[in-house]
DNA sequence: GAAATTTCTGCATACGTATGCAAATTGAAT
DNA sequence: ATTCAATTTGCATACGTATGCAGAAATTTC
């Protein structure tokens, strides 16, 4: 019962042919007459032969693996990355090799190690950073990288991320439609390109509207922290009376604190905006007003980048910045006579 | 700027060495001085050698890649287990390759298909049937399967579920202990064991405490499906004060319903329980009452069983069931004197 | 029907590594 | 110093496939 591999070599024996015939076959858009493609065919089916990838990737120097480092699951925007990603690479016969990473020691390095070590078409990170040296290392070994949904001044880097500045930007113009004057910022982590540029687009816009920031925390992400920046920032008497978190995953940690610890109303006593618009935001019970990340037309520039780095041997760097809308819904005070269609 | 791989050959050249040298170096257990070993790595590191994963599996049979075959990622249970099990995989210098199929077309062989292609060492599907010929091939390759959270009737598969008949129990026990003589059950895709045992072990708990269904839907595992049903239910004046859903992420969509369509209170009105124990499920939203599918045992069951059969050459089919906590919290009617510890 | 062209096929080799075997080296024991 | 065993090394080959090249077959052209 040990493992059987039929190889080209049986097929052929059995066919009555070559070994590069059989591979000619299996090879799209090689040179094969169609009574020889029939004849191989029939024999492969037989044995139940199926070409070995891997043997394949040595010869043709494509392993058709691309790579994707991210560094944790729980916010519900990397599972859908990642399913859409895999599907959409998966249509092109390509498929993940996928490698979890810790943020916060230096991990990434060490698994991208191993990365290369697969023989990787591509690389995609989520939300991970990456070191120079890798950086130059992927570029010697021709590996072209996609950093997905963070950015880094890296001129050797492709990157696909949301319009971070402008969609900060958006939502302090949105908030201070709404009326509100004590507006409160729990950050996306300040070591990331995301959080830094959410940050910097929201204060530009308050600035523009001459309202002050009252407070801001970095919430690294992460739902204690930005649990713990809630209260913070909402327990004293004068609170805050809408606040921006920089993204889902802890704008839910952040409406928990305020209705069921804190128990203010939201969006009654405090407005809550998000950013991703992850499917949970619109679930009822947040229903989150949150600033949508297009991560279908994100994935799609991801895939047709590395693509085009792969299949079509493209050398240009693309940093692309795609827009998102503002989903208004129920979390944060709607001003007065606010079209849905504004921002 | 082309790839320019480095191979045990350069290496070798530049040690004075020969190239079996080099590879002896980098595989642990083979014989070499250590004066050679120096020389090596010396070498290797000027040149920034990496051994060749795919060339190596060509000879030793070996690709440590491990195939994960997951039909969605949008239940927070999948992501968590993909999560953990390419951590404990990673930590045995094994890698996952991700192949999502849809599980309502003939997708999965499809897909298995491409998955022996790449010579992965193991299989773990999660949540996803597989055909009897495509066991049969997975054995005849010698490729382990190992089929998680879901069960088949197939002595060459292995698979690690938790105990769904006792969980069903158990929460009907709970349900009657609570006092609830009205109760539906919202239940699993009814073409998964995991939804059929649930249901089973719901109703035979139901049954010895003399207490009859009143009503009883499938929910398919989706929320769409869920909510209606929900709506089915609940709609009239004679609604039901319980209900089962078969898993949270279901459970979530019908408290949804329960309270921001029909206006009901939960628990005042409706005890909910659920199945699975995501983490959304503590998040104060939702609060959820439900029976915890203990992962991190599932997955360690998972990753000892698959390695058992690739490094160890087990032949034991194993068919594991893992038992886990009913996790009593808000959205269900906790029964007076009810000790946590009692199921 | 012969010649020129195109299409097809097999041979041989290459991809980068691991490993059995025999030769070479080392070290221990006398 | 000599013998013997143990360790280390290099040689040669194998893994399963793709592909350049040259020859064979099929097709077209006149």
């Amino acid at each position: 019962m040990v493992s059987e591999k039929v190889t080209s070599i049986e097929v052929a024996k059995r066919a009555g042919v070559s070994q590069s015939a059989v591979s000619r076959v299996f090879t799209p858009g090689a040179s094969v007459s169609p009574k020889m493609a029939e004849k191989v065919l029939k024999a492969a089916e037989e044995l139940g032969y199926r070409p070995n990838v891997l043997a394949r990737s040595l010869i043709t120097g494509r392993s058709r693996i691309i790579g994707l480092v991210v560094a944790y699951l729980e916010n519900q925007f990397y599972p859908d990355a990642l399913e859409k990603l895999s599907n959409a690479l998966q249509a092109h016969g390509y498929h993940i090799l996928v490698f979890m990473v810790s943020n916060e020691d230096d991990s990434v390095d060490k698994v991208m190690g191993e990365l290369l070590d697969y023989q990787v078409d591509g690389i995609i990170t989520a939300s991970v950073g990456m070191s120079n040296a890798l950086a130059a290392r992927c570029a010697a070994a021709g590996v072209p990288v996609v950093l997905f949904n963070r950015g880094q001044d890296d001129e050797r880097l492709n990157q696909v991320t949301s319009n971070n500045i402008d969609g900060g930007r958006k939502i302090a113009e949105f908030l201070v439609a709404g009326g509100h004057r004590k507006i409160a910022h729990i950050a996306g982590w300040s070591g990331s390109s995301t959080g830094r540029d959410r940050e910097a687009g929201f204060r530009a816009g308050l600035e523009a509207a001459g309202v002050e920031l009252v407070g801001c925390i970095d919430g690294m992400y992460n739902r204690e922290k930005a649990a713990a920046a809630a209260r913070e920032l909402f327990s004293g008497s004068d609170r805050p009376d809408a606040v921006f978190v920089g993204n889902d995953h802890m704008a839910f940690a952040v409406m928990d604190v305020l209705r069921f610890e804190l128990k203010l109303d939201v969006p009654g006593d405090v407005s809550v905006v998000g950013y991703d618009d992850v499917p949970l935001s619109s679930w009822p019970a947040y229903n989150l007003t949150t600033l949508r990340q297009p991560s279908n037309r994100m994935v799609e520039a991801t895939v047709s980048t590395l693509l085009g780095w792969i299949e079509e041997g493209s050398q240009d760097v693309q940093k692309i910045k795609i827009d998102g809308p503002l989903m208004i819904r129920g979390s944060a005070r709607i001003p007065e006579g606010w079209p849905d269609e504004r921002l």
